[in-house]
DNA sequence: GCCGTTTTCGGCCCGACTGTTTTCAGTCG
């Protein structure tokens, strides 16, 4: 079973923490944090770049130390550096780091002092009181931690973007409805379009921050206060979210905008870029030798720094300031691109609506074309269509078409990949169809070699247009299933097929990583809503999110084509 | 531990809030 790169990455964050632990050099501390980063971002296996010979020391934040650590876990299955740590720190001191108010000074404090090394001792000595007790804690700090424990808090949720969005857009409203409030937005992961959110950064601008940061301790929503100053508070919402609000003057709204959007690598590679022209970046502008001299907008920011302005979704401190200051950077897909959507359900199978209100739907939602993709028979759970209701729902889609002016519906199926790789519908159905969209939906728990097989040999069925999510993933309750997404890129290349972007909230799948290995090989992708109702349409904004942190323009989306092009790209194959 | 329009050593982003202090360390973003 080869090391893949999550386990890499989380080997590196863990040796992170027990350095910080042990009060090693912060930016060491960072250089694993860094590294950690980047091979989370490849899409290409640490394991295969090496069996390739491929020279790790030319990733960023990568150099010979951390290169040879990286090829020690891939011979031996484990890092040797790790657990030399692990003897004088144990392992477990890392679950205490995801307390809040428990950084590595006090879990050290903990450790040395008490010999507390996990959570079950440290709730022991909080209920005794010799916690408070120890330099550097008192009774807050101590009260703390038992309701933290408590309400066994502290394993970091995060909220699917759609969720954070149905929280955020009341209390958007509500702040900008308070006198003297200029603008309310919200930044972090949540403005980088990140699929997932820890928490809402909220920015507002006003002249003065206490009465802001007291009407948000008021909100109707909000359930504690966790901390408030006069530019700054933390509350938390009755449904767990927590909410970071920071005010600033009007004038330093793009400086603030900068710094609370992120990400943090980013931020600091800004930053630097600032310091070696002379400059200091905060939150309030740029200023020279105390004079500001940008801060209003945040393309004044990257101007300072001889950059152009870099779309938020782009802002993770990888290679996207190096592209900037090529002139590089993608002109990335938006909203308005998407001409139609090619997958989609009807009450056939097991959507909740008829063609015909979809048709309304997709309509309303900008489109001018759609796939009617309904389920195959092997999905029983869904009243999947065999060979007969496929024919019979095309004759009545041509109907349809017969009466539509500006709009046109394609036929299609969501097709079932069967585990060896077959399709679920007969050649002959299949070859009548405009849109044949592939999709896994059983057996996702195969090994990697006989799981990307399977969809190879899907992909070589020549009426075979796109793989629907492919990874299978849905956030917060499956993980993605064992897949070799090199090979299916590149076998996409080959047979000219496609692969899907699927929006519904969690799945966003394809993962932003493999836009990116599409994008290099040439291969288009489709952002499809996969609508079971006429509201799931709204979906597509996600997608176009998910694609936009993939680096894709609107020529790399399939769905983007006009009817006219898209039928000739289908029929490529 | 990484890295280079201050290059192979000496730097490495910056500020706010809390709680424990009595001038500030620790934590957080």
């Amino acid at each position: 079973m080869p090391i893949r790169n999550e386990a890499i990455a989380d080997a590196f964050e863990e040796i992170a923490d027990l350095l910080e632990i042990e009060e090693a050099n912060p930016f060491r501390v960072r250089a694993y944090r860094n590294a950690a980063r980047t091979i989370r971002g490849l899409g290409t296996e640490l394991v295969e770049m090496v069996a390739r010979d491929e020279d790790l020391t030319a990733l960023p934040g990568i150099g010979e130390d951390l290169a040879a650590k990286v090829r020690d876990m891939l011979e031996s299955g484990k890092m040797s550096a790790l657990e030399k740590l692990h003897e004088s720190v144990p392992a477990s001191l890392e679950s205490l780091l995801r307390l809040p108010g428990l950084g590595p000074k006090r879990v050290k404090t903990l450790y040395s002092r008490l010999q507390i090394e996990n959570l079950s001792q440290l709730a022991r000595a909080a209920r005794d009181g010799s916690l408070s007790q120890l330099p550097g804690f008192g009774r807050k700090i101590e009260q703390r931690i038992l309701e933290t424990i408590a309400a066994r808090r502290g394993s970091e949720k995060r909220w699917m973007r759609s969720a954070a969005a149905a929280a955020a857009e009341p209390l958007v409203d509500y702040l900008t409805e308070i006198p003297g409030v200029k603008r309310v937005i919200i930044a972090g992961s949540y403005r980088r379009g990140k699929e997932t959110v820890g928490d809402l950064d909220v920015l507002v601008t006003a002249a003065k921050g206490e009465a802001i940061a007291q009407r948000l301790a008021d909100y109707p929503e909000t359930r504690n206060v966790v901390a408030r100053g006069s530019t700054r508070a933390t509350v938390v919402l009755r449904d767990g979210l927590q909410v970071d609000l920071r005010v600033v003057p009007e004038a330093s709204f793009g400086a603030a905008l900068h710094y609370f959007t992120g990400s943090k690598a980013h931020n600091i590679q800004v930053r630097r870029r600032g310091q070696q022209r002379g400059l200091k970046i905060n939150e309030y502008g740029v200023f020279r030798n105390d004079r500001r001299i940008a801060g209003k907008t945040e393309k004044q920011v990257y101007r300072s720094v001889g950059l152009p302005w870099i779309p938020p979704e782009l802002r993770e401190g990888g290679v996207e300031i190096d592209a900037a200051a090529e002139g590089a950077l993608p002109d990335l897909v938006e909203p308005g691109d998407l001409r139609g959507d090619l997958h989609v359900h009807s009450g056939d199978s097991d959507g909740r609506a008829t063609i015909e209100e979809m048709v309304a739907g997709a309509r309303d939602a900008g489109l001018r074309y759609m796939a009617i993709t309904d389920h195959s028979r092997h999905l029983t759970v869904a009243h999947g269509l065999d060979a007969a209701r496929v024919r019979k729902q095309c004759a009545r889609i041509d109907r349809l078409n017969e009466g539509l002016r500006g709009f046109r519906v394609l036929k299609g199926i969501e097709v079932d990949i069967l585990e060896d790789g077959t399709l679920d519908l007969p050649n002959g159905v299949l070859a009548e169809l405009d849109v044949v969209v592939g999709a896994v939906h059983s057996h996702l728990g195969l090994s990697r070699r006989k799981q990307t097989d399977r969809i190879l040999r899907a992909m070589d069925h020549p009426a075979f247009t796109m793989l629907a999510h492919p990874t299978g993933r849905l956030l917060g309750k499956r993980e993605p299933c064992d897949l070799d997404m090199e090979r299916v890129v590149r076998h996409a290349a080959e047979c000219g097929c496609f692969l899907e972007l699927n929006s519904q909230p969690a799945r966003l799948d394809l993962l932003d990583i493999h836009c990116r290995l599409a994008r290099d090989a040439g291969v288009l992708v489709s952002i499809n809503s996969d609508a079971h109702s006429v509201k799931d349409f709204r979906n597509l904004s996600l997608g176009i999110a998910q694609a936009r942190r993939g680096w894709l323009t609107k020529r790399q989306v399939l769905n983007s084509r006009p009817l006219r092009e898209l039928r000739k790209l289908l029929r490529r194959r």
